[in-house]
DNA sequence: TACGCTACCACACATCTGTGTGGTTGTCAA
DNA sequence: TTGACAACCACACAGATGTGTGGTAGCGTA
């Protein structure tokens, strides 16, 4: 009947604790059990220590010994979403308490990708449309000099006008291939920058 | 002839300090002095100190005095990506450097809102794509139990199916309206879950 | 040559920090 | 009533931690 695995609730009080940490965790730095206790009004240590312990039992913290604020989230960690593939059945509250399905927004990014050879682009026009591209999204653009046809790319045009586009080629010639089909294909001579890796578009 | 905010190089070591102050920040938290000595196989704490005044100095990290592992990365740092409008003439790096235009991966979620309130969902199906929400698209929402019309939200119809769709109403009806022009409006009972406010796809 | 800078070292020291020990009070279920 | 647990407190202590002081050596520039 007891499952190791289920979801265990969280008094106020520990909520509020946990509630500090992720701030300090997301501001910055973890904080020290000094710290939470000075913000917490706990004029002992040893309070913060229970709540340190009741957290970690709970399964949503974990602490590397005797590290100064080795505080690790565990469930709802800064810069991770619930994924959810379909909803159970007669559970009103959704299945997002699951730990395994967590989104890392760090998996936005290309694996591995050194920071240098990465850097966002406002989406400006409706050129790529058809490719569910649409004005105001943000590109996150891997850089490189080269690409392969079919790619969306980031291309320099003359006069420092960046624009995303198909790469395509006719007659061994490259050339910038819209996604709309009100626009024309682009022939003048253009450098590419960088190939789309990720498209967000914020509501 | 100098002025302050111009990007200063950093030596090969330096670089060396800093990249593993960034993988340490990346996995857990920021090192501490003895930490980074350590690594580096730095015989003295104030060798570590130099660099990081260095480093400081340059523009590349800030601390905040006397509080332990309190390192915190200014230019590349962890999750953030230069956002780029335009790329300036003659300069083949792109301005990337610029600290000011810095994407930061939270800003994807809403200001503000709580974890509990987050969650992802793997878009399937092309029924959204005259909206620009394609097949594998990950959309992120925000529970609530209403919206409006007009709003692009995912509701859950009877049998544990999730979808994707406009909010529409008719004859003070709601139903649930595709953005595409094969795909018939849904008129069978479904229940608000959520709004959409982040589309994300990955190439 | 003097100066600034990078690149190190040794060591002392005041705090900061996590942990250990031993309590108290109240609630709720068995 | 016994036991488990939440929710606190006091205090001591070893070791971690940032900082301060004072060095040495090499390099490039003015």
């Amino acid at each position: 009947m007891s499952q190791d695995n289920k979801v265990t609730g969280l008094t106020a009080k520990q909520e509020k604790v946990l509630n500090f940490i992720r701030e300090r965790i997301q501001s910055n730095l973890p904080p020290t059990i000094r710290e939470i206790a000075k913000e917490m009004g706990f004029g002992s240590t040893g309070t913060v220590r229970d709540y340190l312990d009741a957290l970690s039992k709970k399964g949503y913290l974990r602490r590397t010994g005797k590290l100064s604020r080795s505080i690790e989230l565990l469930k709802g960690a800064v810069n991770s979403i619930p994924l959810v593939a379909t909803i159970p059945a007669g559970k009103p509250n959704l299945a997002y308490e699951d730990t395994e399905n967590q989104l890392q927004l760090g998996d936005l990014l290309p694996a591995g990708a050194n920071q240098n050879e990465i850097f966002a682009l406002k989406v400006k026009g409706e050129s790529m449309i058809e490719a569910g591209i649409m004005d105001g999204d943000t590109a996150i653009i891997r850089k490189q000099a080269t690409a392969e046809t079919g790619d969306i790319i980031a291309a320099l045009l003359g006069n420092n006008e960046v624009t995303l586009k198909y790469l395509g080629r006719e007659n061994g010639k490259f050339f910038l291939k819209p996604a709309n089909s009100n626009y024309q294909p682009i022939y003048k001579p253009f450098t590419v920058i960088g190939k789309l890796v990720t498209i967000i578009r914020k509501y």
